[in-house]
DNA sequence: CACGGATCCTGATGGC
DNA sequence: TGCCATCAGGATCCGT
């Protein structure tokens, strides 16, 4: 359920107090998704110089390499004097010299990856496919538009899919076409440039709208439990089907893409 | 290469 | 402490 708004969230919320630190010692819970790949000596020592996101990875820099994190879909993290011992549901700890870092993941759909550089394979297996920063500099409407060109299937699975445009998940998805007025059904390569570029503006607003929001919940994240933003988020189509349109009234709908519910207003989005 | 289905896991939910 | 089936979701893997 992270997208990327709740992943940026969740990196603001610890970054500037991590950077500087020193870690001293890391504990493991259940097997995540992949092995960490390094014993745990190999991190002992090391000096951390800033956490940085890479559409929904986070990326722990270390003097002598990065840990890539994922949330999953049901993972969270929090930062803090952790005095607590690991519960059922808490599977990597990082404790350094400025507080623990912590995963919570019932599910285990996350990762934590050990990757002696950025571009090492181990780094690259993750990263290596993944399309632009959404919410960057380099968002640029004719790259967006070359690549959806290239692509015959259904816009929704084109964005959910992560290699033209990353941290779109199954909610922004069809929060963003609907912004936009394009049916999730259309195939990428159909689009105008006009509709292409509506649907670049909807990402942007709908993502940049989540984080802000997730950050003004940031103040109580300490105190919650780590659930940030979104959920507060009043979806305009996400889980609505049967309610009626908040702009036409018409019945919002859910049909099935790839086993994933997808939610559109036949009405306002356009085939 | 691009596409679509299967897959990992467990808490929540609903039917009986 | 009721039991069971179903669902949700990110991203990879694999067959076509």
């Amino acid at each position: 359920m992270p997208e990327l708004p709740e992943v940026e969230v969740t990196r603001l919320s610890f970054a500037d107090r991590i950077t500087g630190a020193t870690v001293q010692s890391v504990r493991l819970g259940k097997p995540l998704r992949w092995p960490v790949g390094c014993l745990p000596d190999t991190l002992v020592g090391q000096k951390i110089s800033g956490v940085r996101r890479r559409g929904k990875y986070l990326m722990v820099d270390l003097q002598q390499g990065l840990l890539l994190m994922h949330l999953g879909m049901s993972g969270s993290l929090t930062f803090g004097e952790q005095t607590r011992a690991m519960g059922k549901h808490d599977h990597f700890d990082l404790e350094t010299t400025q507080g623990v870092l912590r995963l919570n993941d019932p599910r285990r759909f996350g990762a934590v990856v050990f990757a002696p550089n950025e571009q090492s394979p181990q780094a690259q297996k993750l990263l290596g496919k993944l399309g632009v920063e959404p919410l960057g500099e380099e968002f640029f409407l004719a790259d967006f538009q070359r690549a959806l060109k290239q692509r015959k299937a259904p816009i929704k699975q084109v964005l959910l899919a992560g290699e033209v445009v990353v941290g779109v998940g199954n909610i922004y998805a069809s929060e963003a076409l609907f912004l936009a007025g394009i049916r999730p059904t259309t195939r990428a390569l159909r689009l105008s440039r006009q509709r292409v570029e509506r649907l670049r503006e909807a990402i942007c607003t709908v993502l940049a709208r989540a984080v802000e929001k997730g950050g003004s919940t940031l103040k109580d994240f300490s105190n919650a439990h780590g659930e940030s933003g979104y959920f507060q988020l009043e979806a305009a189509v996400y889980a609505r089907q049967g309610e009626n349109c908040r702009v036409c009234g018409t019945a919002i709908r859910m049909i099935r893409q790839g086993q994933r519910a997808t939610f559109y207003c036949p009405t306002c989005q356009k085939p």
